[in-house]
Formats: C-alpha cells, structure tokens, sequence
DNA sequence: ATAATATGGTGAT
DNA sequence: TCACCCTATTATC
C-alpha cells in the first residue's frame, strides 16, 4: 500500500528498529539468494525515502534498492516469525525482521544508478530542501489535467492514487482542469497541501484527508471507512454537500470527485 | 474454484 | 494504447 509516507515510514521503522548489529539477509523465495548473501553479514547504515523509492545503505556492500509498485509490501515481524507467503527478501536485525513481497523493484545497485534514479523525481514534499518552485515550475508546463499531472513522478514525487483524488477535492478543482491553467495560488495550496498531508500520513502510517471532528471523532482513531473524502466513493454522498460522487478516468486510472465541490 | 482488484511503473507496439 | 510484472485479498460464480 504504498504512496511517498508509506516509503518514508518505512525508512523511519527501519533506521529504528534494525539496531546496530549486523542483519541477517536472506531470499525464502530464491529470487534474490545471490545479491542477499551480499548482504548478509552486513550493518544497515541507514535507510533513506525518496518520493515511491527506497534506497537501504549498508556497510561494505551495494545499494538496496526498492520499489513496492502496486502490491509490493515491507512488513515487520517478530524475530521468530514463520517465513509465509512469497518473500523476496528477508532482513533479520535484533529484535525485527522485515518481509519484501511483490516488490517491483528490489536490486543492487551502484551510487551512479541511485543518482539517475533520484534525478528523474521531482521534488519530495517530505524530504528536507524540496523545492516548490520547482514543483510550481513542471506543473505549469503541463497541458494534462491536474489529476494526471499530481500522478508524474516528476512533477511531484511521493503521490499516488489516492492523494490524487483527495487533493483535488480538498482544493476543490476539478481533476479536468489542466496543470497549467492552475492560478498561483492554487498551486501553492496544492503544495502546502501535499507537505501536510504526506507529513500526516507518516504519523498515523495511512492516509486521512477527512477532518476528524467533522466525522465525530474526538478522541482516538477515525474508523477506517470515514478517511476519505472521495477515494472509491462513486454513488456514495459527498460527505461535503451531499452531492453524488463520479468515477472517472483519467491518465488510465481511476479518478474520484464530487461534481458539485469540484468546479 | 476462478476472477477481479489493488495506494505503480516500464517497455513494446 | 496495450501487455506485462509482482502477490495477496476480495468478489463472483
């Protein structure tokens, strides 16, 4: 379930979690034994998100690589946990274990392929120094409708399905609307927006765009299906106006808005 | 039991 | 624009 704060997250777990011992590194599935054992033995530096990427530096060994794609998943587990399921990879730290499934991505790699990696994302709400300028800059070169544009890596890097759909709503523009027929200030909200929200996301480790005490929440957690405003809402009511929720398509996924809000 | 779906992206046509 | 990759869960027969 990845967008940028899951990958982030999952940077921040493992810094914390995989402690100062050297990691034990295998491949249950097989498809990774040759470049695990490369790894096995080795200290985690340190674990570092950019945008959807995940790159772990360990002593004396390549870069790791990762990229979840669409159904990849990192999971942490207690150190005696059963090896279940199709694992790519597994890294045995102290007192962890984290399990790679699906990832559509998960590669040794040198510090030159990283930097041609990172050079192709746009700038990263949650990573210190992204440049909204820049994100101002390819937004407005872009003639594709925000919802397609909020999608390029290289626009904005970190968002997904999700966060597409959810933005759009909360700064209440049509998901139609070109890129770069935004006003200034449209964009600016959308950066302040995403840095909030991703920020958000990171803390709670999922995303929630729906105010909590507009749901009736005060205190503790808001129930999983109150979250959202119109991520696979199509027939429901908006929860703004009461208005029906469209499915669209657009940049061949789905997209999600409320015909009355979004103008 | 089989199909559809999922917070993603690439490479061929 | 399409085909395809990766895996697990949910929906439909």
């Amino acid at each position: 379930m990845p967008e940028g704060h899951t990958i982030h997250r999952l940077a921040r777990d493992l810094n914390r979690t995989i402690g100062e011992a050297p990691v034990t590194a295998t491949s249950p599935q097989g498809r990774f034994a040759s470049e695990a054992s490369e790894l096995d033995g080795r200290m985690l530096n340190r674990a570092e998100a950019w945008g959807k990427h995940l790159f772990l530096d360990f002593d004396q060994a390549p870069l790791l690589h990762i990229h979840l794609g669409l159904i990849g998943k990192l999971r942490r587990k207690q150190v005696d946990a059963p090896e279940v399921g199709e694992i790519r990879l597994r890294l045995a730290g102290d007192d962890a274990i984290w399990d790679l499934t699906g990832p559509m991505v998960c590669a040794l790699i040198d510090d030159e392929d990283a930097a041609a990696v990172t050079k192709n994302l746009g700038p990263d709400p949650l990573r210190r120094n992204a440049d909204p300028a820049l994100f101002a800059e390819r937004m407005s070169r872009k003639k594709l409708p925000l919802s397609a544009a909020l999608l390029d890596q290289k626009v904005i890097a970190g968002i997904g399905n999700i966060f597409r759909s959810e933005f759009c709503f909360l700064t209440g523009i049509d998901p139609n609307t070109p890129a770069n027929q935004l006003t200034e200030a449209q964009v600016t909200t959308l950066w302040e927006l995403a840095t909030e929200q991703l920020k958000l996301g990171v803390r709670l480790n999922r995303i929630v765009t729906r105010d909590p005490s507009e749901v009736g929440v005060t205190a503790g957690r808001i129930p999983s299906d109150e979250r959202l405003y119109v991520y696979k809402r199509d027939g429901l009511p908006c929860h703004r106006c009461g208005d029906e929720i469209r499915l669209a398509e657009i940049a061949k996924r789905k997209a999600w808005y409320c015909p009355t809000c979004q103008k």
